[in-house]
DNA sequence: CTATTGACTACCG
DNA sequence: TCGGTAGCCAATA
């Protein structure tokens, strides 16, 4: 088991329950561990969900924007991915989001 | 403890 | 509508 360190395996504890097809922003889980302000730092943890069973291309920013593709091995692998679930991205940027996102929120 | 960085978000002109 | 600035939070050096 990886580090207990309480604010990264929350946030993969998210990114891990979204469903397949589906996408969420940095906001949606920081808001969901309790600390909406810590956006920034859920994107922090998504750069270390390297090597862990994490689908960090399924979190995005709040407008769908594919803003940590170039985090990934490929620029286009995150978006390859998200297509390979039957997603459609524009320029970096998802297709009828609002369709496709995923509120822990409200869903979980 | 302080300073820097970053896959964010909201506000302002 | 768009670009820039400010604020907040967590980790790392």
């Amino acid at each position: 088991m990886p580090q207990s360190s309480n604010f990264f395996d929350q946030c993969y504890a998210i990114a891990r329950q979204v469903p397949y097809g589906r996408v969420t922003s940095y906001g949606a889980i920081a808001k969901y561990l309790g600390a909406p302000r810590s956006a920034r730092a859920v994107g922090y943890a998504m750069t270390a969900s390297h090597g862990k069973d994490v689908p960090a291309h399924r979190v995005v920013n709040r407008i769908g924007l594919l803003t940590g593709k170039h985090h990934f091995e490929g620029i286009n692998l995150m978006q390859q991915l998200l297509e390979n679930e039957g997603l459609t991205i524009k320029n970096n940027q998802i297709q009828n989001f609002e369709s496709v996102f995923w509120d822990p929120a409200k869903e979980l």
